[in-house]
DNA sequence: TATTGTTATACTCTATAACTATA
DNA sequence: TATAGTTATAGAGTATAACAATA
C-alpha cells in the first residue's frame, strides 16, 4: 500500500523514477526528436522555414530538375503530402514547377533566384544549428558516430 | 542549364544526391524517428499500445500514486494532452484515478490488475523491440553510446 | 496497366488559452 | 495568487484511398 499522504503531501516531492523508460531507445528518441524540432524552429525563425521545407529546398538545389515524387521520396514523405508543401514554397516564390518535355505528367522542380538566396541564408542558420548540436554531442567524433548510429537504426 | 530530356528521360534514373541533407543531425533524426515509431507500432500491435501509452503505463507502474501532472511532465507532454490519454487508458480498464487525501484537486494514478498484466505483456514486446534496435545499432556498447548521445542532445 | 500529380480525409502529436475547483 | 485537472482549438506530420491526365 502506498502511503500517499505521508509520502507526497509535504512540499518536498520525491524525485520521480524514470530510469527504466529512460533506457528505452524509443522513448529517448521521441523526447530528443521533439526537443530538436523546437530548437530547429528557433534557429530557422529568421528564414521562416520548417525542417521539411529546408530539406526540400536543399534537395532541389542539389538536384535541380527532379520530379516531385523523387524529391518527396528522398525526404521520406508521401508524394500526396508533398503537393501542399510545394504549393506553399511556390506561393512564396522560392521554387517553380516547370513542364518536362516527353512527359506531360511530371513537374521538374527548380529554385527561383529568391529561393537560392533564401537557401543561402538558411544554410547559415543550419550551420549555427548544427554547431549547437555538435557542441551538445561533444565534438565531431561524437557527432559522426551519432549519425552513423542513426543511419544504422534507420536502415 | 539542365538537360532534363537527356538526363532523366531514359529509364535509368541518376541516383538522387542526398548526401548533404543526410549529414544533417536534424534530418537524420527526423527520418529515424519516423521509422522507429512505425516499427514500434508493429511490435506493440498485439498489446495495442502507442509509444506514449506504454510510457505512461510503465511510469505509473514504477511510481504509483503520482499526480497526472507529474507523470505528464516525466513523459514530456503537456498535462492538457495527458487528460485524453488517461481517459482512454481508464476506459480500457488499465489505470485508475484515485482521490488524494488533503488535496481534492489532484488525482493519484495507479494501474489496475488488468493494466499490470497488459504491462507485463507489453514489456515482452518492448524486449523484442529493443533487441531489434540493439541488433541494428550493433551491440550493447553501440546502443549505450547511442542513448548517451541522445541524452546529450536532449539536455 | 502503371505512373504523376492531385484532392480529400483522418488520425496522431503537440502547443496554447481559458475555465473550474481547489489550495 | 497559484496549482491540478479539464476543455477547446489549432497547427503540424503522416497515412490511405481515389481520381484525372498521361505513359
Amino acid at each position: 500500500m502506498e502511503k500517499i499522504s505521508e509520502t507526497y503531501e509535504d512540499g518536498a516531492e520525491a524525485a520521480l523514477d524514470a530510469s527504466r523508460v529512460a533506457q528505452s531507445v524509443a522513448h529517448q528518441l521521441r523526447r530528443t526528436h521533439g526537443q530538436l524540432v523546437g530548437r530547429f524552429l528557433l534557429y530557422f525563425s529568421k528564414v521562416n522555414l520548417r525542417p521539411i521545407e529546408f530539406g526540400a529546398l536543399a534537395l532541389i538545389a542539389e538536384n535541380p530538375g527532379r520530379k516531385q515524387s523523387q524529391i518527396a521520396a528522398a525526404l521520406g514523405i508521401q508524394r500526396a503530402n508533398f503537393v501542399a508543401l510545394m504549393n506553399d514554397l511556390e506561393n512564396r516564390c522560392l521554387t517553380e514547377r516547370r513542364s518536362v518535355p516527353n512527359d506531360r505528367r511530371s513537374h521538374a522542380l527548380y529554385l527561383t533566384p529568391t529561393g537560392e538566396s533564401l537557401l543561402a541564408e538558411a544554410r547559415r542558420a543550419e550551420a549555427d544549428f548544427e554547431a549547437d548540436c555538435l557542441e551538445r554531442l561533444g565534438g565531431t567524433r561524437a557527432r559522426d558516430q551519432f549519425l552513423v548510429l542513426l543511419r544504422r537504426l534507420f536502415g
